[in-house]
DNA sequence: CCCCATTACGTAGCACGTAACAATG
DNA sequence: CATTGTTACGTGCTACGTAATGGGG
């Protein structure tokens, strides 16, 4: 047994079991691979992929298993690169995050900017996709954290930390009816068509909750996945925006007016995660830390720690969360 | 990195770091472990072990996380081969177990009976010695089961599920004072000197425990791993003997009395444990079930599971145990 | 008929063994 | 001086690439 060969079946797993494929995005040739994946399986007298002709068509049971640990192998061997790089230069490495639009766009630039200049050495990789997306990311180890407001619960594997709390703000053309208001209802907002998050992304859920428990339907008119295009379609008079609120910018949203609407839903909680078992750095304590100050070193290992005595929850009790 | 030399590194830390018994043991030569270290060493940028001069005196600090995280790769591909050999042949492989005197002599042997009647094909390992060393060789993978009485709770990383309760008996000679009492207390022990089980064996603290609450502090005479041992003592008339009610044999112990301790000390519990993260093939599980009839394959996977939440105590409220 | 995996084959690299060397206690 | 790790060197294996072959959808 090779850890390429571990390398290789996990990556043909990844890659829809197609080895051509595979073999381009590892910069290797197609009958390598092959071979290896045949040597691995006698010698474990496993088939891991089932084949129907020349075609790779499903994992095997045993494979299913054999990958779940794989995958686990060539996590701690790339642990043992982080632990060296640590200790070679404390300075240099890489960091690549997932996060949403909403993050990247809104709260990440400042918290880059620092960064980058705190550590010119380390290479930043930002991917953006859905939170489930991100979620899968951190899960399987494309990235080293997942920063996103929903979706991230249903992995066992990650380590979620709360990092801040935020409220939402309506969003109106400024000659709109709603534009003059002070303050807002929520039988206000559902006499207009709404424009807003799509389902599943950055703390819409919150927001549904919200008309449900009045007994209002909302007439929504158009969802994106983020505030830039929901500030689009409302300046075209689509509807009413409702977004968070630390995505509204006075400076280039002059043709708009944010109304508060903290009162009408629940604050939702941005938290950022990584893959239980990761070797954190300590500029990835640091990025943490720029991100949410709260986050110390030694909250983040004693949140890990409890994550492994099963502690989901209580860690962060009594814990004050910035909120925007 | 190369799996080898992980197993390299890892083995060399577990031989005084001796490179020369290293590659005896392994079969190889010694330049070619050297070698492949320093290829590993040079390609992290890191040393893993310090040497002083032509010597390895001692593990850097990196090389302590590394050495860790080497070990749970090792046995993660230990796993995949566990897995490939139970969907091979679900019949074959091999069972090695560390355990103390006591079971191996008096309660596995109808276990192992059993077993090697209906797995013929899977080649047994037993392995003899003191509850430290036997949770230690769970704990870094030398065997697949600790079973034993004492010492195994402070290795976080072994799951433990109790088998069976035990009490114990005095033995004495059969002309001795106390053979014709059909009970017995602790004050009638404490005048005579005691043969017994040395500290850190075979439930040797509950015994010391039921001394000190009644203020009694006994006279042991001579101290012994196994009863065996302790009967023998017993016969030559040096004091009375305390030993596992299960430990009394009354084919081969005619010449002495056994009287009925349990009501004097607390019963002691005997459990097995494996390392957390191990896969258990088809036949460990049998084995399991066969020492203690209510672990089933069910209640062993819910204790993983809730190990692996955090819950170590409460899997087995409610379960009744055997008791010998 | 295109796509894809397997087989065949040649080559470059490397793991490992033997032997000589150096350093430590 | 015995023990132990390192360097030097040769060899056999094997991983990988290129090219040819064969099955499926």
């Amino acid at each position: 047994m090779k850890l390429q060969q571990l390398r290789y079946i996990w990556e043909v797993a990844h890659h829809e079991l197609n080895v051509s494929l595979t073999a381009q995005s590892l910069y290797t040739s197609q009958p390598g691979i092959s071979k290896q994946i045949r040597l691995l399986e006698d010698e474990l007298g496993v088939e891991i992929f089932s084949r129907s002709g020349k075609h790779l068509t499903r994992v095997t049971p045993a494979g299913q298993v054999i990958l779940a640990i794989a995958g686990e192998i060539l996590r701690k061997v790339e642990s043992i690169r982080q632990v060296s790089m640590e200790y070679t230069d404390e300075k240099r490495g890489h960091l690549a995050i997932a996060t949403t639009h909403t993050q990247a766009r809104y709260r990440l630039p400042s918290v880059i900017e620092k960064f980058i200049v705190q550590y010119p050495e380390v290479a930043l990789h930002m991917h953006q996709g859905t939170p489930q997306q991100i979620a899968e990311m951190a899960a399987d180890g494309t990235v080293d954290f997942a920063i996103a407001t929903e979706g991230m619960e249903h992995f066992d594997d990650l380590i979620m930390l709360p990092c801040y709390h935020w409220n939402r703000s309506v969003v109106v053309p400024k000659y709109h009816p709603l534009a003059s208001r002070s303050s807002i209802t929520l039988e206000d907002i559902a006499q207009f068509p709404l424009v807003t998050y799509v389902f599943g992304f950055t703390g819409r859920s919150k927001l549904d909750d919200a008309f449900k428990a009045r007994g209002l339907t909302p007439r929504v008119a158009f969802t994106a996945t983020d505030a830039d295009v929901i500030k689009t379609y409302v300046r075209l008079g689509v509807g009413i925006g409702i977004i968070a609120h630390m995505a509204f910018d006075p400076d280039l949203d002059k043709d708009l007016v944010a109304i508060d609407a903290s009162h009408l839903f629940e604050p939702s909680t941005t938290r950022i995660g990584f893959r239980k078992g990761t070797f954190l750095r300590g500029f990835m304590y640091d990025f943490i830390k720029a991100f949410a100050p709260h986050l110390t070193r030694e909250r983040i290992e004693a949140a890990v720690l409890a994550h492994s005595q099963g502690d989901r929850e209580h860690v962060f009790d009594g814990v004050e969360l910035p909120c925007f």
